[in-house]
DNA sequence: ATGTGC
């Protein structure tokens, strides 16, 4: 509910200081009144936790897809001074890296035809769902390899091309990993699992572009009207899931150490420039690039598929742009017009950099980044553009996707997986999923509408829309 | 999200 806070506009949305004891700094959602209907009011309260917290600068934000998550909200931005701030596992989430990445081809709509052959190939190729594991288990100096090198290892390897590199946010790769903070357990969680989708909300999709809203951010991106297109969402398995429960027991215990005083036993957290504030962040950017292999690995698998099945050229399968959801990273910005070095928490939220970036590919610069929400089963995703807005008003953040309206077990109840993969058939999508529970669970309607989410980081300038892409095929975990 | 709940 929107209730109890201070509208500073019909999109932007004010959590007073005083919301909770101790906020250092108000908090900020951006939201429309109809999506503020929805709002939970934990969300909120975790938002207003967040600006509690030592270091925090500016404002504690909240994206339109904001809900209630694992300490911090999901949706949330949380920019902290490097010099006295913190650096908290909450603040990134368990599925560290968490992101989504678009696959242009060469083929149009009206010229393919062949999607349910297409998505049973891609089901039996990609390995997908909870457990499952990669038709290559690494070995430990692999493994160490990955998670230093994260997408240009698996380029080295063969499983991609060299422009792949330049198009991922961080080039895919964070060069603060440190592998000695990921612990054998997570190693050996993540060995078999490198080329695998997961489960959940990670998906990987046929798609088309079915509207292009903005010509000249299109053709600089490389995308056009009716082109055949593939999505991949994914993140770091069960080697980030690892890293996150180890180090969220260290982290616990540096906080009582550094006599941090937190509200919220899940905001666990460490002066960034603490051995275990560094430690965490280290193991965290080894995940970061283990998922960003990943990701290069599962493009890879589809390009070959495509490449054999419909006699695309390899290198006709472009890389858009590939996006993290999840990740917390050392920037500079400008705050009250100087330039402050942050550890910015983007949990649930996407980099949306503007032009003149220096971390964007020097081709774009003149256009912003690409910015990829993706939406839920089913329904739209788009291609955004980042803003100078967005590097004013939020750190460089926009929204990650649609945002969850039911809870799993709520959805599991309401909702029959088998009716919901007819129904999207009836609507010319073909959904090949691991179980119906997944399906039911994954509902479009338990899902705000991507659109409306969207719609609102638009009005808002904190991305600006450039192509809606609807799905033809689906494979969930 | 996750070898799905301590």
């Amino acid at each position: 509910m929107l209730e109890g806070l201070n509208k500073i506009s019909d999109i932007e949305w004010e959590v007073r200081k005083g919301y909770v004891d101790d906020m250092a700094v108000p908090g900020r959602i951006f939201l429309s009144e109809g999506l503020g209907e929805n709002l939970e009011d934990g969300a909120v309260k975790q938002l207003a936790n967040v600006a509690t917290l030592p270091g925090i600068v500016k404002y504690s934000l909240g994206m339109p897809d904001i809900h209630w998550g694992y300490g911090f909200p999901i949706g949330g931005v949380g920019a902290f001074d490097v010099e006295n701030g913190i650096i908290s596992p909450g603040g990134v989430g368990f599925d560290i890296n968490c992101g989504v990445r678009l696959i242009t081809t060469p083929l149009k709509k009206d010229e393919f035809s062949g999607i349910k052959r297409l998505i049973n190939t891609l089901f039996s190729t990609v390995p997908t769902g909870v457990g499952n594991v990669a038709p290559k288990k690494f070995s430990d100096s692999e493994l160490e390899d990955i998670m230093r090198e994260g997408a240009s290892w698996a380029v080295k390897e063969g499983y991609g091309m060299p422009d792949d590199v330049k198009s991922c946010e961080e080039s895919g790769m964070m060069k603060e990993a440190s592998t000695e903070h990921v612990s054998t357990k997570a190693r050996q969680r993540g060995r078999p699992q490198c080329g695998t989708l997961g489960s959940g909300n990670h998906f990987l999709e046929v798609q088309y572009a079915a509207e292009i809203m903005d010509d000249e951010a299109a053709k600089a991106f490389g995308i056009e009207k009716d082109q055949i297109c593939f999505m991949i969402h994914c993140g770091s398995r069960g080697l980030g899931h690892q890293v996150c429960t180890d180090h969220l027991g260290t982290i616990e215990n540096a906080t009582k150490k550094y006599g941090i005083k937190i509200p919220d036993r899940q905001l666990a957290c460490a002066p960034v420039k603490s051995p275990e504030g560094e430690a965490y962040f280290g193991a965290m950017a080894a995940s970061a690039n283990y998922a960003w292999a990943n990701r290069q690995m599962i493009t890879h698998m589809v390009r070959e598929v495509i490449e054999r099945d419909f006699g695309v050229d390899y290198n006709e399968m472009k890389l858009v742009y590939d996006v993290t959801h999840n990740v917390a990273k050392i920037e500079t910005h400008v705050v009250d017009g100087k330039k402050m070095e942050l550890c910015v928490h983007r949990k649930g939220a996407t980099r949306a950099f503007g032009p003149g970036s220096p971390e964007i590919p020097k081709d774009l610069s003149a256009i912003g980044q690409p910015v990829i929400i993706p939406g839920s089963m089913g329904t739209s995703s788009y291609l955004l553009k980042g803003t100078q807005t967005a590097m004013e008003k939020t750190f460089g953040s926009t929204c990650h996707g649609a945002g969850r309206l039911a809870s799993r077990s709520s959805a599991k109840k309401s909702h029959s997986g088998a009716d919901i993969r007819q129904d999207l058939l009836d609507r010319g999508i073909f959904v090949r999923a691991t179980s119906n529970k997944v399906i039911a669970e994954e509902a479009p309607e338990v899902y705000k509408p991507s659109s409306e989410v969207v719609d609102i980081v638009h009005r808002a300038g904190l991305s600006m829309k450039v192509a809606r892409l609807e799905p033809i095929g689906v494979i969930k975990g």
